[in-house]
DNA sequence: AGCACA
């Protein structure tokens, strides 16, 4: 069959512009293809770490007498071809070009498109994004912008250089969470090179800057409500409204989840979002609702309230400067109750460290109108065991409310979260049946209702009914 | 040390 007449000597090859170089050090770099082959002629284009070994290269020249040259020069010198003292053996390559695999985001260039994964637009402010970037270099332009792909940025540097060295130092890495809003879980840099060379920056807002041009115009209702807090005849800061409430609880003797959070809050509407988180030691949560009216109408109905029985666990609300929470679906910290409720179970990706533990510091206090809260990653690890029954909150450090109310009303099976629940949430039912908490009082489940006076357990009497700390759950009883 | 992810 295979007559082997060897029309062709297999180590013999028609001139190619092309070159085909092995036994490359695997570190090989594009800079020393190009030292190496640059006293032949021009070349126009590379691709090392070619192969499975990563070991072959192609380099390219303008002009197929350069790369004759090339192969002659060593066909006859007494010195190989060497890349980090390993010697390189060169011939014509069996194509006439090299072909680019290198996506146009490889392609380097002064502007990085910047991707910030896990986060929505308003979770980082564009100052944060620049105080990120200044590191490696003045920052000429930033435009931000949401595509499918998430959140993201164009920052546009003096040169590609530069841009590469932020690009070097910062890819994959993670804003460091002092500079993110406390809800935000991890926060990924996915950075690429943009093909823009310059950027058009027309107004100075909170998505986009240029910070070549001060004469530019402001566009103050873009700027607004990001940056600026409004402050009051007696100089008093006064927090504009929000759909989402910031409240601090003090005097927290018992435990205060998600749960209870989402039943107390649940009477003045639906619940879209909740976070918790710890600032300073003390637990602090974000409740979002859909709408500033439902927020002012909970916020004014429990503002100094407390959740249980005898000043344990008094609510402290203000309005938050987030409008969208940015939280896990499911997590023992967070809850989203706008999406279908999983219980996560996929995130080996906690926290990433700081990324410049040296200027750490020093940037902190740069953050503009930033509550910057300190949050302990740890406490955000999501929890994948979530079985609320005697015993399995092994940190759990409170102890049970004195004044077991809520007892009564439990049923087992709404007492209990397991990983085997499908917990669905629609808007309907949203509120109603949420597992771990009993509930015993009629409370308006969904969106949009007016609160029923009387209706919230904070204007009642006594405390909060069903808001069971989980873990003592009444079953048992 | 031998031709480029499909």
């Amino acid at each position: 069959m295979s007559t082997s007449t060897q029309h062709q000597f297999r180590y013999t090859q028609t001139p190619s512009k092309v070159l085909h170089l092995r036994n490359l050090p695997w570190e090989c770099t594009d800079d020393e293809l190009v030292e190496l082959c640059r006293p032949f002629g021009k070349i126009v284009n590379t691709k090392c770490n070619v192969g499975a070994n990563r070991n072959q290269a192609f380099v390219e020249f303008a002009d197929l007498n350069q790369a004759i040259s090339m192969v002659s020069y060593y066909a006859s010198s007494s010195e190989p071809a060497q890349v980090r003292g390993k010697t390189v053996y060169i011939q014509y390559s069996n194509r006439h070009e090299i072909v680019n695999n290198k996506s146009p985001g490889d392609v380097p260039g002064n502007v990085l498109l910047v991707t910030i994964e896990g986060v929505e637009a308003g979770d980082v402010s564009i100052d944060v994004i620049h105080l990120v970037f200044s590191a490696f270099g003045f920052v000429h332009k930033i435009a931000t912008f949401e595509k499918t792909a998430g959140f993201q940025a164009l920052i546009q540097y003096t040169d590609a250089e530069t841009a590469a060295a932020a690009r070097n130092a910062l890819d994959g890495r993670s804003i460091p969470r002092y500079l993110l809003p406390e809800h935000v879980g991890s926060c990924h840099l996915r950075i690429s090179y943009s093909a823009h060379r310059d950027l058009n920056i027309k107004f100075q807002s909170n998505r986009s800057r240029d910070y070549t041009n001060p004469m530019l115009p402001v566009n103050h209702t873009a700027i607004d409500g990001a940056l600026q807090s409004v402050v009051g005849p007696d100089g008093k800061k006064i927090e504009p409204e929000s759909n989402v409430l910031l409240a601090s609880i003090e005097n927290m003797q018992y435990a205060v989840t998600v749960d209870v959070l989402h039943t107390v809050f649940s009477a003045f509407g639906t619940v879209q979002k909740i976070a918790i988180f710890e600032k300073n030691g003390q637990t602090q949560a974000l409740i979002q609702y859909p709408d500033i009216t439902t927020a002012a109408t909970a916020k004014e109905a429990l503002e100094g309230h407390c959740i249980y029985d005898g000043g344990y666990c008094k609510l402290h609300l203000t309005y938050s400067r987030h409008t969208d929470l940015n939280v896990k679906a499911f997590s023992d910290k967070s809850r989203d109750y706008t999406v279908p409720q999983v219980p996560a179970v996929s995130w080996q990706n906690p926290q990433a460290g700081p990324m410049y533990p040296g200027t750490a510091p020093a940037l902190q206090g740069q953050v503009p109108g930033g509550q910057m809260l300190s949050w302990d990653p740890s406490q955000q690890a999501a929890t994948q065991s979530y079985v609320s029954a005697p015993g399995t909150y092994p940190s759990q450090p409170y102890a049970a409310p004195p004044n077991p109310v809520y007892a009564a009303a439990a049923a087992p099976a709404s007492s209990t979260i397991t990983q085997s629940n499908s917990i669905v949430h629609n808007a309907s039912s949203m509120g109603i049946t949420q597992p771990g908490v009993s509930l015993n009082v009629n409370l308006q489940p969904t969106g949009g209702s007016p609160p029923v006076p009387g209706s919230s357990p904070l204007m009642q009497a006594s405390p909060i009914a069903g808001a069971s700390p989980p873990g003592h759950q009444p079953y048992f009883t």
